[in-house]
RNA sequence: CGCGGGGUGGAGCAGUUGGUAGCUCGUCGGGCUCAUAACCCGGAGGCCGCAGGUUCAAGUCCUGUCCCCGCAA
């Protein structure tokens, strides 16, 4: 089958791999602009193009595809079988989607009609859902609203987003590609969303990481995993920032204020929230990489009563 | 050249105006104890990231270099 691959980040690596490892034949692979990031501010290719650069694919990166007629000629005149999409950071324009004989698949990271939007997968862990997973799509106007084709499950029990993005990842890729040849078959059959059930996952950002402790332990809990690994669960220790990368939710009862620091010992920091105890467990601080809070407390101190925030 | 912090025994930190390298934890041995993650005594373990330079003398000052991290994007 002839495809076009459009993607960026990381989490559209796998899905690529697998689509060349079954034998089909990828004519472009679309992703953004390189962009500066990261320290130095060094321009860097993004993940896809990457892999596919390795792969020995055709990369495109055009600054914006809506309205961009050279880049639709381009397509158009490869004449793909089906384009498929995964986390490519952009709205793709309706000529496009029309373009495809099989149409244009979206991967996507949740259960739709859960979780739309930019950041499924750190929500679902966020709101404490018990179960996620993936869905493949076909893409329509709206965002992330196309009739589904396929679903994968996996339980979130434990994981941090950074755990599940990798898995979802994988078995997107495992999904899409055991779908490929249904569409050749004529043996899809999609299935149009409810949204009544629909809720959406905005972008992340560096102040989502706030960590609120009038919130309950056990929501905190979930929160900081679903904040790992970015932005970060976090909040102030003596005006400097202290992240959490690990903490357990105590089913132990307080009357101090949230925030405050009741007790540090080899086991964690406890901290007062508005319902319940946390007990941090990892812990990191400016300049310094994660550490466990029994490292820390070996050459630091935090006093008794002390409030984060 | 975006801003900034840091690389010191296994771990986390301190090290003042350059002059014997310390602390807490761990570890090993011994002791106390019904017992202990508690306590007491003792021991081992460090080319102070790397390379040069200044100096009678450099963890400390200067130059270069590698690596890690926070912010910002």
């Amino acid at each position: 089958m002839k495809i076009v691959y459009m993607g960026t980040p990381d989490f559209a690596v796998p899905a690529l791999e697998e689509i060349v490892k079954a034998g089909h034949e990828v004519g472009y692979v679309v992703s953004q602009p390189d962009a500066a990031k990261d320290r130095g501010k060094k321009l860097k290719p993004t993940q896809v193009k990457a892999k596919a650069l390795e792969l020995g694919l055709e990369v495109l990166q055009p600054e914006k595809i809506k309205g961009n007629d050279e880049f639709f000629q381009t397509l158009k005149s490869y004449a793909p079988d089906l384009i498929v999409v995964a986390a490519y950071g952009k709205l793709i324009p309706k000529n496009i989607l029309d373009l495809p004989k099989y149409g244009c698949v979206n991967i996507h990271g949740s259960i739709l009609p859960r979780w739309r939007g930019a950041a499924p997968i750190q929500w679902s862990v966020i709101a404490g859902d018990e179960e996620t997973g993936v869905t493949l799509m076909y893409m329509a106007e709206g965002l992330d609203t196309g009739d589904m084709i396929a679903k994968a499950y996996t339980k979130t029990a434990g994981k941090t987003s950074g755990d599940l993005h990798d898995e979802l990842a994988k078995l997107g890729a495992e999904l899409l590609v055991s779908k490929l040849p249904d569409f050749e078959n004529g043996n899809i059959s999609a299935q149009k969303q409810n949204d009544q059930e629909s809720c959406y996952a905005p972008m992340l950002s560096k102040k989502d990481g706030i960590m609120d402790f009038t919130k309950s332990a056990k929501e905190m809990e979930c929160a900081i995993r679903g904040l790992s690994p970015w932005p970060g669960a976090f909040t102030y220790l003596n005006g400097e920032i202290f992240k959490v990368w690990e903490a357990e939710a105590l089913d132990e009862k307080t009357g101090k204020e949230p925030g405050s620091v009741l007790e540090v010992s080899k086991e964690g920091i406890k901290i007062a929230t508005g319902d319940g105890i946390l007990l941090a467990k990892m812990i990191q601080v400016p300049g310094k990489k994660k550490m466990y809070v029994q490292d820390y407390i070996k050459g630091n101190n935090i006093e008794i009563g002390t409030i984060l925030g």
